[in-house]
DNA sequence: GGCCAGGTGTAAA
DNA sequence: TTTACACATGGC
């Protein structure tokens, strides 16, 4: 089996039903400061420890634009252990809620103008952290790819030399949708994805499915 | 015990 | 310009 192009990957994926259990535009909390930490969390983590720092820095109303910023490293750290990587992970979202608030003072203000070349100048934010930042905490119509992703793509035959690459080749579904549409199209579009990619890890041959 | 996960930065070649 | 390694935890 192969697809011919994004859009009917897309609607491959779609006739799956691979969301029914997510929430809303699949990532947690959509369109809020929340999913900006998420995002640092998620690299090189298994989601299911990100929820467990997630649930600690909620239990301590650690997830909001300014609470990151007064509240100590150490307690930051010790709130954000279980997904790994903490110390530097809690360097970056203290210096990236730092300039947040220096720059456009609101995390709404944020959402509507950031551009990608203002995250990807920031510490700990490459290309997929600022696309993920763009699509899920800012609600833009932006895709993000990842090792899922290419795993997938790859599996299906294709060959793409960078990630630009990629993800120009998932957005190229845009000509098939509404302009309006976009953000929750492509938010979807990485979640079933990932959906998809979880439930068939182990499988050798994942394109038998189709 | 080694490998990997919803990556990124840095230093060496 | 590419490659290798560190960052860290916990499940398999």
């Amino acid at each position: 089996m192969y697809v011919d192009d994004a859009y009917e990957l897309y609607q491959q994926l779609s006739s799956l039903n691979l969301l029914q259990e997510s929430p809303p535009f699949w990532w947690p909390n959509y369109g809020s400061f929340e999913v900006v930490l998420g995002v640092i969390l998620t690299q090189n983590s298994q989601w299911h420890r990100v929820e467990c720092s997630l649930e600690n820095l909620r239990s301590q109303s650690l997830c909001t634009l300014e609470s990151i910023q007064s509240c100590p490293i150490e307690m930051l750290c010790d709130a954000i252990r279980p997904s790994g990587l903490y110390n530097t992970k809690a360097q970056y979202m203290k210096a990236l809620a730092l300039n947040i608030s220096r720059e456009f003072g609101s995390f709404e203000t944020f959402s509507n103008i950031v551009t990608r070349e203002w995250l990807l100048q920031q510490q700990g934010i490459g290309k997929e952290s600022a696309d993920a930042i763009l699509c899920y905490a800012c609600r833009r119509g932006e895709m993000v790819v990842d090792r899922y992703t290419h795993r997938l793509l790859v599996a299906l035959g294709y060959e793409f030399e960078s990630y630009d690459a990629l993800k120009e080749w998932c957005e190229q579904l845009h000509v098939n949708v509404d302009e309006t549409q976009l953000p929750q199209v492509y938010a979807e579009f990485h979640g079933m994805i990932v959906e998809y990619m979880k439930q068939h890890a182990n499988r050798q041959n994942i394109n038998i499915i189709f």
